[in-house]
DNA sequence: AATTATACATACATGAATGTATGTTGTCAA
DNA sequence: TTGACAACATACATTCATGTATGTATAATT
């Protein structure tokens, strides 16, 4: 009953978008390891010969969500717009749509956000939390840009634009996650985040009277 | 070992708020009842005397969180202002730092935000978006009463422009909540909260020129 | 003053999940 | 081609939480 590599691999991948599916209807602490092995038609000796225990699946999810979103931002800021908060805002729009489109990851998305990293989780809140950290960075580069380009007024605090709209996102992403009634992606997703960025785009451009 | 009915009535808070200890500590599904009667200093007997089950001590504890909050703004909500944005986000700074000294309630908002509604606890979810709802109307008068006193340009959508102070909320609180290091109460919420008004007061005199 | 129902404590039965130990089969390397 | 080890499946032991059934003392009722 030895499998080659490649199909380990296979059973692997298996395991986890089972996990996945699991999570999702039950939550991570009402599925059981049996559970899990059932649906991806192994047993739960393959689960331990794969994995430590059920938190490693978990990690392990956190990990294939997190990483091509930063790599989305980091691509996005290799061209430099003459509009960076313009660029930032289709971005955010452009990243939401395709999340709508993507079950998996919004269902990714949906276990970390509604999980208490409580329990044999805890090992893990902080590692997820500098992983957030880092792309909180990435994004208040765009700040930093439009205020070198003059673009901000000087009071203009980036940290601050930043945090706003960090919390903003993560309500609106929140809500989309976990009330399918509330908000529309469609209908919702643009028109929120344009009347944020009225807002965050505090410039001379938008009150020419605030300013010379 | 029967008691009287004062006593009877003090060991059921003493069961709510051993409960939302334990439950803050290694969160709801990994708390069992038995950790929770000994917090208590009562055995299991006791708790399955005051409530049903465990699901039924989370819902009373979301009960002793909301109906406060509605109160709140319902009674705030009596005062005309002549500014009610203005008043608005008053309210809501102040509440937010009530928040901060009320650990009892942080510990309650905390578990709520982070729970996921799955297994046992799936029959409240619906329930509860609904006292959500609710509380959402509510906010929303204050952009109702903005736009009939003529504060707001005649495009403004109260509607939208309630969900986009929700999102903005939902996650603030939801930093505040479950990472203690990214925001600071007494430093961030009245920047944060200020840089986004700035944004949904889009009115004539923030930018005389868009009107008239 | 006797009775009853309250407010629990104790005891028990059950089930479910976990981790590990061990078995089995096939693959790959030498 | 044949060990040796990988990739699981199976079996077992243990723990633990839940729900319920029953016991009991005492406050409240009459």
């Amino acid at each position: 009953m030895r499998k080659t590599k490649e199909e380990a691999q296979k059973t692997k991948e298996s395991i986890l978008t089972a996990a996945l599916s699991c999570f999702s209807v039950k939550g991570y602490f009402n599925t059981s390891l049996d559970e899990i092995a059932k649906k991806a038609k192994v047993t739960r000796g393959a689960i331990y010969w794969h994995f430590q225990n059920k938190s490693e699946i978990f990690d392990a999810l956190h990990d294939s969500l997190h990483e091509p979103f930063i790599q989305a931002i980091t691509r996005d800021l290799e061209t430099d717009s003459p509009y960076p908060l313009q660029q930032l805002k289709e971005l955010l729009v452009k990243l939401m749509m395709e999340l709508e489109e993507n079950t998996a990851k919004m269902k990714i998305m949906r276990l970390f956000y509604q999980c208490d990293y409580s329990g044999e989780l805890q090992q893990f809140k902080k590692k997820h939390q500098d992983k957030k950290l880092k792309s909180l960075q990435l994004l208040q580069s765009y700040f930093d840009r439009a205020k070198q380009k003059g673009l901000l007024v000087a009071e203009a605090d980036s940290e601050i634009l930043t945090l706003t709209l960090h919390c903003f996102i993560k309500g609106m992403l929140y809500e989309f996650l976990t009330d399918s009634k509330l908000l529309n992606f469609k209908s919702h997703t643009e028109a929120l985040t344009t009347q944020l960025f009225m807002g965050l785009n505090n410039c001379r451009s938008a009150c020419p009277n605030t300013e010379q």
